[in-house]
DNA sequence: GCAAAAATTTGAATCGATCCAACAAAAGTG
DNA sequence: CACTTTTGTTGGATCGATTCAAATTTTTGC
C-alpha cells in the first residue's frame, strides 16, 4: 500500500550521461541546453543515454549558481504566510505582482517567520533575485534585514522616508485630506478617527506627542491629511479624539467603546483602513447605530469587501493591485537606481457616509 | 534624484574575505556556519573584514548546491499565478499549506505559466524540495511534467485514478451521496445537476457515453454519487439534465438558460462547485425564482463565500485547508513513499435548500 | 618538560551544472 | 592539393559555498 520509490540510490548527474554517451560533458550540457549546436547523431545518443538512466534533465540547482539568475522574486513580510492569502489588502496586492511575474515568466517566492531570527535566515537565504517587502508592522527592521542581503528590493508603502530604499505607495496626505472633506462637506463636526499604529506594541487613544514621535510615518501622514481638512472647514482637532488600534478587531471595539463613551460622541468616523472601517459598521449596527443615518464612516484602501459590506463602505481606493504590479517591475526590471514613486488615490463614495443626524 | 548603487563592480566571495583576514576559506566558512567551532579572536578578525568589505554573508547560491535542500515547497497550477489568491478555493488551500510551512519554517514557491511550454520550463527550473500540484484543468499533464522533475510531489484533488502519484482528496462519491440525499429527503423529485468537466474544452448538456468516458474522474465520482442517492428514492436519473459547465459565469448561465427552458424545470440543483451554486442563486435571484422557495440548491467545496451569499448556501464541505495542511507535510516530511488518502466531507445545511414548492 | 588528548585550522574534494578558448574534422576554395 | 572556413567537440576553469580527513596548535595530565 505504500511502495518505496525504487532506484533512490545515487541521483544521476549530467556527467554521468557524458560517459554513458561517450562525450564530454561540455557536449553533454549543449544537448540540454543548445540543442541546435550538437550534431543530431549525437544529440541523439545523449538523449538516449539520459533517458535510459532516467536522468531528469539539468539540475536547476547547479544552473542556478553558474547562471546567478534565479528567475523569481520574493516577498516578504513579518506576519505568517497565510497573510498572503487571508488579508484582502495583501491578496489584491499580491494579485498585482502576479501579474506582472506572469508576463515575464517569473516565479514568487513568499518569505515570511514567526520570529524575527528565522525571519533573518529565511530572508538571508531565500533564492530570489529581489525582494518585495511588505512593510506592516515591524517594517523598518524588514527593510534593514533585507538591506543586507544585497539584492534590489522595494518597500510597499513607504513607511519612512528614508530615501536609500526604493519604495512605491501612495500620497496618504492627499487621500486622507479627501475622505476628511468629504464628511465635513457632508456637514459633520464632531469626529473621531481610529488609527493605525503610530509606534508599535500599543493601542489608546494617542496624545499630539505621540503623534509627533511616530515611528510609522504612513500613519501619521494621513493623520496629518485629516487634521488639514478639518481645520480649513474650521474645526479645532485639538478636540479630535484618535484612537489607536492594531488593525484587529479587539483594538478597534475597545476604541469604538472609548470614543462612544465621551461626553460628545462623534457623528462621523475616519478609519485609517477598510478593515477597522468593516469592523466599526459591525459594531455600531448591533448597537443599533445606523450608519450613515446617526453616524458616517470613510475608510482608507478600497479593498474589495469594501464593496460588499452592508452597508458599502466610503472609503479612499489606492491603487493596490497597480503598486504590486509595479513593485514586481522595478525588481524584475531592476536597473541599480532607488526609487520612490507615490501613486494617487481616489475617494470612492459609497452608502457609509452621508449627512450628520439633525440635532434633537 | 536616481543614484546609482554605487560598488557594483565585482561580487564579494567568501574566499575574497578569507584572504584578506588572512584564513583558509574552510575557516572563513565555519565563521558564518558554525561559528562556535572557531577560536574568538578569529571569528572576530573574520567578520570584520567581512565587514569592512561589505560582504553580504554566504550567497545561498553556493550553499544550496552543496547542500541540495532548498527548504522551500513548490505549489504549481496550469492557472495564471494570481489564480493563488483570486479563487476562494485555492486561498483556503493555500492557507493550510501556509500554516505547515509557516510551522517548519519553510518557504512556498508559486509555479504556473500561460502557455505549455513555459510551464515545463518553470517546473523543471523551480528551485523547491517538492510539488503539491493544483490539479485543476489539465491536471494529468501537469503531473507528467512534474514527474519528470523526479521530486517528490502530491497531487490536491484526485483527479485520475493514477496509483503511482501520490494523492490527497475527498471521496467524491460520499459527499455527493450526501447532497442528493438532503434534498431527495426534503421532498424533492425534479433535479438538474450543474456539473464540472468531464473532458477538456467542452460545455452542454452531457450523455450517458460521455459521461462514462470522463476525463475528470472527480466529476464522474460525484455524479456517481448524487445518482446513487437519487436511484435510492426512486428517481429514474436518466431523466435527471447534467449540463457540463466550465466553472464560470457563461457557462453556468448557459446551462441555467437550457435546464430552466425544459418542460419540467428542477425544483433542485445539484452544483458541484460552490461557485457554481453561487452563480446560480444570482442568476435565479434576477429571475424572481426565489432559493429555496422555488428551487432549492446544494452546492460542493465549502469554501467562506458560500457562508455569506444571500442565502447562505447548503454545500459539501471539504476539509480544505486540512487537505493543504497534509499535502504541505508529505512534502516536508516525505519519507519515499507514494500514498493516496481521501479525507471525509461533511454535509454543511444552510438556507439555500428547503422542501420544494408545493403543487399548484 | 613531555606525551597524549583536545581544540583549531587547513586545503583538497565536492556539489551540478555552464562557458569558452582551443582543437579536430569536415567542407569549401582556388 | 594546400589553405581557409565552417561546424562540432573537448576539457579545463568557474560559479560560491560546505565538508572532512589530515595537519597543526594548544591544553591537559603527571
Amino acid at each position: 500500500m505504500a511502495p518505496r520509490i525504487l532506484g533512490n540510490t545515487k541521483p544521476i548527474r549530467l556527467a554521468d550521461i557524458a560517459k554513458a554517451a561517450g562525450v564530454s560533458h561540455g557536449t553533454a550540457s549543449n544537448v540540454f541546453s543548445r540543442p541546435e549546436i550538437v550534431r543530431e547523431e549525437v544529440r541523439e545518443r545523449v538523449k538516449a543515454a539520459a533517458e535510459a538512466m532516467g536522468y531528469a534533465g539539468p539540475d536547476p540547482k547547479g544552473r542556478l549558481l553558474r547562471a546567478g539568475k534565479v528567475n523569481a522574486i520574493g516577498v516578504a513580510t513579518t506576519e505568517p504566510l497565510s497573510y498572503f492569502f487571508d488579508d484582502p489588502f495583501a491578496r489584491v496586492m499580491m494579485s498585482g505582482i502576479s501579474e506582472a511575474c506572469d508576463a515575464t515568466g517569473a516565479g514568487i517566492a513568499l518569505v515570511s517567520a514567526g520570529n524575527e531570527e528565522k525571519l533573518a535566515w529565511n530572508i538571508q537565504s531565500a533564492l530570489v533575485d529581489g525582494f518585495i517587502l511588505f512593510c506592516i508592522e515591524g517594517g523598518p527592521r524588514l527593510v534593514e534585514l533585507t538591506r543586507e542581503r544585497k539584492l534590489p528590493f522595494v518597500a510597499l508603502e513607504l513607511g519612512s522616508q528614508d530615501d536609500t530604499v526604493s519604495a512605491i505607495g501612495v500620497d496618504n496626505v492627499a487621500g486622507a485630506r479627501l475622505a476628511a472633506r468629504h464628511l465635513a462637506q457632508l456637514g459633520h463636526r464632531r469626529f473621531a478617527v481610529l488609527s493605525l499604529q503610530f509606534a508599535d506594541d500599543r493601542t489608546g487613544l494617542v496624545s499630539r506627542e505621540q503623534i509627533e514621535a511616530a515611528v510609522y510615518t504612513g500613519t501619521r501622514d494621513r493623520l496629518v491629511g485629516y487634521f488639514e481638512a478639518l481645520s480649513s472647514f474650521g474645526i479645532d482637532t485639538a478636540k479630535v479624539p484618535v484612537y489607536e488600534t492594531e488593525n484587529d478587531e479587539a483594538s478597534t471595539r475597545a476604541g469604538l467603546e472609548t470614543i462612544f463613551a465621551l461626553p460628545e460622541p462623534p457623528t462621523a468616523i475616519l478609519a485609517m483602513s477598510d478593515r477597522i472601517a468593516m469592523i466599526a459598521i459591525e459594531w455600531l449596527n448591533a448597537r443599533d447605530l445606523a450608519v450613515p443615518r446617526d453616524v458616517s464612516i470613510v475608510g482608507f484602501d478600497g479593498v474589495p469587501d469594501a464593496a460588499l459590506c452592508e452597508p458599502p463602505l466610503t472609503t479612499v481606493a489606492q491603487p493596490i493591485a497597480e503598486i504590486g504590479r509595479r513593485a514586481a517591475r522595478r525588481i524584475l526590471d531592476f536597473d541599480g537606481t532607488v526609487r520612490r514613486e507615490t501613486l494617487d488615490v481616489e475617494l470612492v463614495v459609497r452608502a457609509s457616509s452621508g449627512p450628520p443626524p439633525t440635532r434633537v
